[in-house]
DNA sequence: CCCCCCCC
């Protein structure tokens, strides 16, 4: 099988512009890793594939139409590919193949990994030359796939997804705008989009439209709408100003689908978008737009959902997407702003999930003044503010989409969760304890364990408020969980009355308790080491499981037990801690309680390294 | 080429 390998190709790859590329390389599968992503957001799956020519290998990410494939078993490890159509992009300083189209030689089988492949070293190659995308061949029709499970149930919108199929990576246009022109007659995916390729026409449907927005400033005046387009593989936002909000801006329509090429793309600025690209489009003279006869197959909304709980731990100004319940609808209020004394209306509402938390949004302008949505309602929001004012709020943007009961898994799920329990549940605000953290300015200060025990945190009158970079070293064996009332928020220890548990707070019996966790662990920095308390909302992200399941475990399966034990062990965390005095057996003594936890984000822990190394200096 | 998104 070796001499079918294109061996040196993923050097010439990496090293030359797209004229040399070879142009159907033959490659093995090393590996393939499911990228992480939030479980309960609607965005597909996506994998990363390191190939190798025996020589080299690369990093490689699929185009989501690809994912078949591996759901399928196709592409998988020691199987063997042949590139159709890819093209190489720099994310992070690193070039990575973004194979769009593959052809899997399923006649070749699985092998070991073929010779000893090297990596490819690290380029600082500038934007400049990224390359345009290399088209191998005829594409073979017979390798496109009938259809994409993997991705078409994955959006809001999409009604039958086991049978609508989505488009194949590369189509030949059936009636585009530019066809027999001698033109780009393939559709793109939004995310196999540069700004050194300009052959696409990408299929999109339009989630958003600006209204028409006029400015004036030194640099001089104009006007500008925009639009965020979505397909099967991502988004990405559009902007046409002047002359092309003429041409355009009636041209499009939100919620319908459009093949739309031409466009300048240019690099986004990250600051400034609520669609997850690097890149952003600008209509320009020639671009074409042409709505599309056929408006199936094409995603309504993607989300990428964030629960009312982590919104305490995102960083202020942080724009994401959120999903509640309705539970408060507040009165429309004038006020000015401080800046330009322009007068607004403005309308708080409050939503809940089932975290058990509670957030408050702001709706602005005539969203505010009309909004009549029944309370118990399930509102999506897409692209929303993160506020810092008493902990946390949401504030909608221009840019922000609410959705209504939208037809989405999360959207039933939350509403089962409603109906079930959530209906007359109490909510937790993240007010409750930011307003303490308040007076000492910003959310509860990065302690190293030395500076919790040198400034005697938790020992005056009122309980002080830390956040600790650390690794759990260890988890106490004994009193992991208590039985616990299962009567909502109860949570009161109960008693074995041998067949049935007695609960004195409720005064009731019940079949069988829920246990809770209350777990001891201790966690190291680089100063030292401390024993913090866990209860059970934090105790269920260390353990990954509930406390009812980790005491069966230690009262049936002993080994199964130690595993959990010692796989949460030895992991970073951000531990949003909680000094308080207390008195044991007529000792004053202080106690350590996680109140939540993060997991760790090393892109922000290394800008925070960088950011106090400067303060230093 | 906008990029403001408000208040408490």
């Amino acid at each position: 099988m070796a001499e079918r390998l294109s061996v040196g190709s993923l050097r010439v790859i990496n090293t030359s512009d797209s004229s040399s590329f070879p142009p159907n390389p033959v490659l093995q599968v090393l590996t393939v890793k499911e990228l992480n992503s939030n479980p309960t957001s609607g965005a597909p799956k996506r994998y990363r594939v390191v190939l190798s020519d025996s020589i080299n290998y690369a990093q490689s990410m699929l185009s989501t139409q690809l994912n078949h494939l591996v759901a399928e078993n196709k592409l998988a490890k020691g199987a063997f590919v042949q590139l159709t159509q890819f093209t190489v992009n720099i994310m992070k300083e690193r070039k990575i193949l973004i194979v769009l189209g593959l052809n899997v030689l399923t006649e070749l089988g699985f092998m070991e990994k073929i010779g000893n492949p090297a990596g490819l070293e690290t380029v600082d190659t500038p934007r400049q030359q990224q390359q345009p995308p290399v088209n191998g061949g005829s594409m073979d029709q017979s390798t496109a796939p009938a259809n994409y499970p993997a991705n078409a149930g994955s959006f809001y919108g999409n009604n039958s997804p086991s049978t609508a199929p989505a488009p194949p990576p590369m189509v030949k246009r059936p009636s585009g705008p530019n066809s027999g022109n001698g033109y780009s007659t393939i559709i793109y995916p939004i995310e196999g989009l540069s700004p050194y390729q300009n052959k696409w026409t990408i299929r999109a449907r339009v989630t958003n439209k600006s209204d028409i927005k006029h400015w004036h400033n030194q640099r001089g005046e104009g006007k500008l709408f925009s639009v965020n387009l979505l397909d099967e593989s991502g988004e990405i936002r559009a902007t046409g100003f002047n002359d092309q909000v003429d041409a355009f801006y009636d041209i499009l329509h939100e919620g319908q689908v459009y093949y739309i090429s031409r466009c300048r793309v240019n690099i986004a600025k990250k600051q400034f978008t609520n669609v997850q690209n690097e890149y952003e489009l600008m209509f320009e003279r020639d671009t074409e737009i042409k709505k599309a006869e056929d408006q199936s197959a094409v995603p309504i909304a993607r989300f990428s959902f964030v629960s009312l709980q982590e919104v305490g731990n995102v960083a202020k100004d942080a724009v994401i997407d959120v999903i509640g319940v309705l539970q408060t609808v507040g009165p429309v209020q004038q006020i000015t702003s401080r800046a330009t004394s322009r007068g607004f209306d403005k309308r708080d509402i409050t939503v809940v999930d089932q975290t058990g938390f509670e957030m408050r949004i702001t709706l602005w302008g005539k969203l505010a003044i009309e909004f009549s949505v029944p309370e118990e309602s399930i509102l999506a929001f897409k692209g929303v503010k993160v506020n810092d004012f008493q902990g946390r709020s949401l504030s909608m943007l221009t840019s922000s989409t609410m959705s209504i009961d939208p037809d989405i898994q999360e959207s039933h799920v939350l509403k089962g969760w409603y109906d079930g329990q959530g209906r007359g549940q109490n909510f937790a605000k993240h007010s409750s304890n930011a307003s303490i953290s308040s007076v000492s300015g910003r959310s509860a200060e990065r302690k190293s364990i030395a500076e919790v025990q040198a400034e005697h945190l938790g020992m005056s009158e009122t309980p002080d408020y830390f956040s600790l970079k650390g690794t759990i070293v260890y988890i106490r064996k004994k009193n992991v969980s208590y039985p616990a009332c299962p009567a909502p928020d109860c949570n009161k220890k109960v008693f074995d009355q041998g067949g049935s548990w007695r609960c004195e707070k409720c005064n009731k019996e019940y079949d069988a308790p829920q246990y809770r966790y209350i777990m001891t662990i201790a966690v190291g920095d680089h100063t030292g080491q401390l024993w913090l308390n866990v209860f059970d909302d934090v105790g269920k992200i260390i353990m990954r499981k509930s406390a009812d399941e980790l005491n069966d475990y230690q009262e049936n399966d002993e080994n199964a037990f130690m595993n959990c034990m010692a796989e949460a062990c030895y992991l970073p965390y951000i531990f949003q801690c909680r000094a308080k005095q207390d008195n044991f057996k007529g000792e004053t003594r202080v106690r350590y309680t996680v109140t939540s936890l993060t997991q760790m984000n090393w892109q922000e822990e290394s800008k925070r390294l960088i950011d106090y190394i400067q303060a230093a200096n």
